[in-house]
RNA sequence: GGAGAGUUCGCAUAGUGGUCGAGUGCGCUCGCUUGGAAAGCGAGUAUACCCUAACCGGUAUCGAGGGUUCGAAUCCCUCACUCUCCGCCA
């Protein structure tokens, strides 16, 4: 959510950012000017009656006054009314407006996306390479008709060398961020509306999650829970900057139908992942977002694969954040770079709606966090990368050198089973 | 799933319809005192919103929401959570 002082006083330059990332029929500045205004008289209006009576509720008044009062009860009343109705219609609106985006993100759609580093280049091979599902298939890594028998499509079961290889990449991602101080949550996996609320995914995403007869949903990124953690509080400056990373499986119903570009597991409805998480003082917040994507950057580059970062152009960049930048990597079957990776600048955006504050020091003032969040990383195409990457010529497959010591007998390669 | 007890200002507690946004103790901050410290003494110590240049001031918040009432921490209803006992449990 953003700050409606900011909005009142610099209208023409939110203006001009926001339409950035917007529909300039979407956005409608003034409109909820208006209605901060009506909002402001209603609470002036109602509080001066309000003191009034608070005046004659501290004695026992005579029947005049009851009746006197009885009547400003019902003015109170529905004053109370049309404020709740106009502080609804405020809320709906500044809560659809999308964050604004830092002064370095261009104008535009995915379009404008931009390259902004490559690691490694793309494998060239001597014989014709298989893509990743024929080589887990023919590893017996990954059991894909089973899976679908057992729950459908989009869900596939990792087994044997796979499994291990899949857990060796999330033991690879613990240790790193811990060493880099980061402190380890493993949340729970389903949520309650409130926070799916709070966290920004509803109710855009409702029907993009998975929803149980308890009414509780399906995790669909640990930045749902890590987003929650601190929730209106206030925390000590002395404790700041916060870093959490959390490991969760994501469930994602991603309705609509699947390209045939995506078959294998470079979509589906379960994945694994781990997210990074800080809630930081404002001043720190930029110089955390490239420690962050630094950090992913490493860690991805330390499998030895070839991928790229790019920059987000101001529409790519979901609604909550300033600023995004992706890791995507090289799928050779595919001939695209897919997302492994994303981090973002939130500002205080998420911290607004969250209630989520520090008490500044030098001021004496309470003020937002900055949060930012970014993954680190997210399996399911990580597995594709590898197998398609670094596959030899007899179908066999290398195993990075960083997951080796994560592997029973430092297992150095996968070979096809006979 | 059933029965009971609870949720008040950082912590512990007091408060059963008006003078309670809320007492006391502890903690914390500042000051006095001291060679220094402890003890003691004094003052202060929540959040959001509205008004204001600021001070001052106003409104709301006693788990959440609704109701009764001129007036609710206090009475009624619903929900959430915590604890105890019973039942169930791949």
């Amino acid at each position: 959510m953003l700050d409606i002082k900011q909005i009142r006083d610099n209208k023409e330059a939110v203006e001009t950012a926001l339409l950035k990332r917007m529909d300039p029929a979407d956005l409608d500045l003034a409109a909820i000017i208006v209605l901060d205004d009506s909002r402001k008289d209603l609470i002036q209006k109602v509080d001066t009656l309000k003191a009034e009576r608070n005046q004659f509720s501290k004695t026992k008044p005579d029947a005049e006054t009851i009746k006197r009062m009885k009547d400003l009860g019902e003015q109170i009343s529905a004053l109370d009314n049309e404020l709740e109705k106009v502080e609804n219609d405020f809320r709906e609106k500044m809560l659809a407006l999308p964050n604004i985006p830092a002064d370095d993100v261009v104008a535009g759609g995915k379009e404008n996306n931009a390259v902004a580093y490559t690691f490694g280049a793309k494998p060239e091979f001597s014989f014709a390479p298989k893509d990743h599902v024929e080589l887990a298939t023919s590893l017996d890594i990954i059991d894909y008709e089973r899976a679908a028998k057992m729950s459908g499509s989009g869900f596939w079961i990792y087994k044997g060398a796979g499994a291990l290889l899949e857990w060796a990449l999330l033991n690879y991602f613990v240790d790193y961020h811990t060493a880099n101080g980061y402190t380890f949550i493993l949340p729970p996996f389903l949520l309650n509306e409130a926070s799916a609320t709070a966290s920004g995914h509803l109710p855009k995403f409702r029907d993009d999650l998975f929803w149980t007869e308890d009414k509780l949903c399906l995790n669909a990124t640990a930045e749902m829970m890590l987003g929650n953690y601190h929730r209106d509080e206030i925390i000590k400056t002395e404790l700041l900057p916060l870093k959490y990373f959390a490991y969760s499986p994501c469930f994602r119903r991603e309705a609509g139908s699947y390209r045939k570009e995506e078959r294998g597991m470079v979509r589906g409805h379960q994945f694994n992942k781990v997210e990074m998480f800080q809630y930081v003082k404002p001043e720190d917040s930029w110089e955390a977002f490239n420690q962050m994507r630094s950090q992913a950057e490493k860690l991805l580059a330390g499998l030895g694969l070839h991928f790229q970062t790019s920059q987000l152009a101001a529409g790519d960049c979901s609604a909550a954040m300033a600023k995004t930048v992706d890791l995507e990597v090289w799928i050779p079957s595919m001939g695209i770079y897919k997302e492994v990776s994303s981090v973002s600048n939130a500002l205080d955006y998420q911290a607004r709606r969250g209630a989520m504050r520090f008490k500044n020091e030098v001021s004496g003032k309470t003020e937002f966090l900055h949060t930012l969040n970014g993954s680190g990383l997210a399996t399911s195409r990580l597995l594709p990368a590898i197998l398609e990457q670094f596959q030899q010529a007899d179908g066999s497959v290398l195993v990075p050198d960083v997951l080796r010591r994560y592997l029973p007998g430092q297992m150095s390669v996968i070979k096809p089973v006979n």
